[in-house]
RNA sequence: CGGGGUAUAGCGCAGCCCGGUAGCGCGGAAGUUUUGGGUACUUCAGGUCGCAGGUUCGAAUCCUGCUGCCCCGACCA
């Protein structure tokens, strides 16, 4: 992608509602732009970091055997009278009124639809298990919203929905999704430790949050250092054994970890003190078994093989990939703008060409993003005609993980400058190691 | 929803107290200059001063009402 042909509004000075570094990064490398209180518009940078974490979210509950639908952003209130939340949940819910009159909501969350959706068409003990999810915006009308996209109120989430033909079988669906979840924001960069978590509105009796230490984070945690260096679980993972998901989540929930909701002080004063750690974290995911709870009033029953109903057991598991987005970016910065790590990074490389127009570096420009992208990498050429300075300000704002820098000066050396924009470690390199020198490095990033 | 702010050019702000018809920096356009870490200078374009009403010869400025947005708290993926 050429950067004179793109989308990419940056602005040089922080507009004045940010508050907290993501929100103030975002606004300013262009990813997003506020049109109301808590509802933003993901610009070109931005939308290109969200289909990143989507398709890395995708492939995850994918390979953990979910399956994935998408249901309407507009929902009828009948269905939540149905479950009794219509009334429960207050003026979170933004309810509207069509043209004929009818009750609907612009959806919060989907546990009513997606029972509709399974009691219809599942009647038989052999069509369990099922895990559905779906990508989808969602909103709640926040009182407060703030932060930028960390707490919005229109927001995309990840959504799975588990069906069950008993307690035993939800608690492997749930434990599915727990070690799915562990690969998915390790995937992404992110070192996230699952916490023990009320279950909320949502209902429920098991129920973890996962979360993500940040000073920035909203909430107050507690935990055991050991987390940080806990490995993901694998990638051949074998999700059908029961035995071995309920080792891995054992492992994850055997040391303390609490949000501040649940602290137990003297559960955390067990911990050896050189093992504490008491730190801020950001909430980027929350997985519920929750049983019968929509199930029995909505009559989502199947024939169990003596021809007897079973009342379906289910969960829900939630990830908000917008707010990652903020997280991530919270997670990774410095004073002169973002880092992404290579997994959800909008391009993998930024190639800076210092004297757009000359023919010497716009050829080798040219060649160095053709090479890339034969690669398989994403590039954006800075090929406008502007100051050295300006782009170098600019590659390090958007943050891509290796820039690579064409001058008159180094091209006469028959070197180009690779800069990682992580730690800042430059080298000059002849062109053709600075490709497969980075290829190599996002490759070995993205496993 | 309680408390506190704020609204003037795309962004950041001054002007308001003491009413006289709007300004600065950044950004944008044109040009000169510069050429490896947001260069310097010149010129230009751009604003129903959030909206509605009132006071006044005259309102960005004073008064009333409304709305948007932000911050603190409570709440929350």
């Amino acid at each position: 992608m050429r950067l004179s042909r793109y989308f990419l509004p940056i602005l040089r000075e922080t507009p004045k509602e940010a508050e907290i570094v993501s929100h103030r990064l975002m606004l300013r490398a262009g990813l997003i732009r506020q049109e109301a209180a808590g509802i933003y518009a993901w610009l070109p940078l931005g939308l290109g970091v969200l289909n990143k974490i989507n398709a890395i979210i995708r492939e995850e509950q994918i390979r953990a055997g979910a399956i994935e639908v998408l249901m309407p952003t507009i929902q009828p209130a009948d269905l939540w009278r149905e479950s009794g939340r219509y009334d429960a949940y207050g003026k979170e819910m933004l309810r509207i009124v069509d043209r004929h009159d009818r009750e609907m909501l612009y959806g919060p969350t989907n546990e009513e639809m997606i029972t509709e959706i399974v009691r219809a068409y599942v009647r038989s003990y052999k069509d369990l298990p099922l895990n559905l999810f779906h990508i989808q915006w969602k909103f709640r009308d926040e009182v407060r919203p703030r932060f930028g996209v960390m707490r919005s109120r229109e927001f995309l989430m990840k959504d799975a929905y588990s069906f069950d033909l008993s307690a035993e079988a939800g608690r492997h669906s749930y434990n599915k999704m727990f070690v799915a979840y562990l690969r998915t924001f390790a995937r992404m960069g992110l070192t996230a430790i699952p916490m023990a978590a009320e279950s909320g509105p949502i209902g429920g009796n098991l129920s973890h949050e996962f979360i993500i230490l940040a000073e920035t984070g909203e909430s107050e945690v507690f935990c055991h250092k050991d987390f940080l260096r806990f490995e993901p679980p694998p990638a051949n993972i074998d999700f059908d054994d029961a035995a071995a998901l309920e080792a891995i989540v054992g492992e994850w929930t055997g040391l303390y970890a609490a949000t501040s909701e649940m602290h137990d002080e003297k559960a955390y004063g067990a911990v050896p003190e050189a093992s504490r750690v008491a730190a801020r974290g950001i909430e980027v995911g929350h997985i519920f078994y929750f049983g019968t709870k929509y199930s029995e009033p909505m009559r989502a029953v199947v024939s169990g093989p003596d021809g007897k109903e079973i009342v379906l057991s289910m969960g829900s598991y939630g990830i908000g990939p917008s707010r990652l987005a903020a997280a991530i970016i919270e997670a990774g910065h410095d004073e002169n703008g973002i880092i992404w790590p290579e997994q959800v990074a909008p391009f993998h490389v930024g190639i800076a060409d210092l004297k757009a127009g000359d023919p010497a570096t716009g050829k080798l420009c040219a060649e160095l993003e053709q090479q890339f992208e034969n690669a398989g990498l994403d590039v954006l050429l800075d090929d406008r005609d502007e100051r050295p300075g300006a782009k170098f300000a600019t590659l390090d704002l958007i943050g891509l993980p290796w820039q690579v820098v064409v001058g008159p000066k180094g091209l006469a050396e028959g070197k180009v400058e690779v800069k990682q924009r992580r730690g800042g470690a430059r080298e000059q390199l002849s062109p053709q190691d600075a490709v497969s020198h980075i290829v190599a490095a996002v490759k070995a990033a993205r496993g």
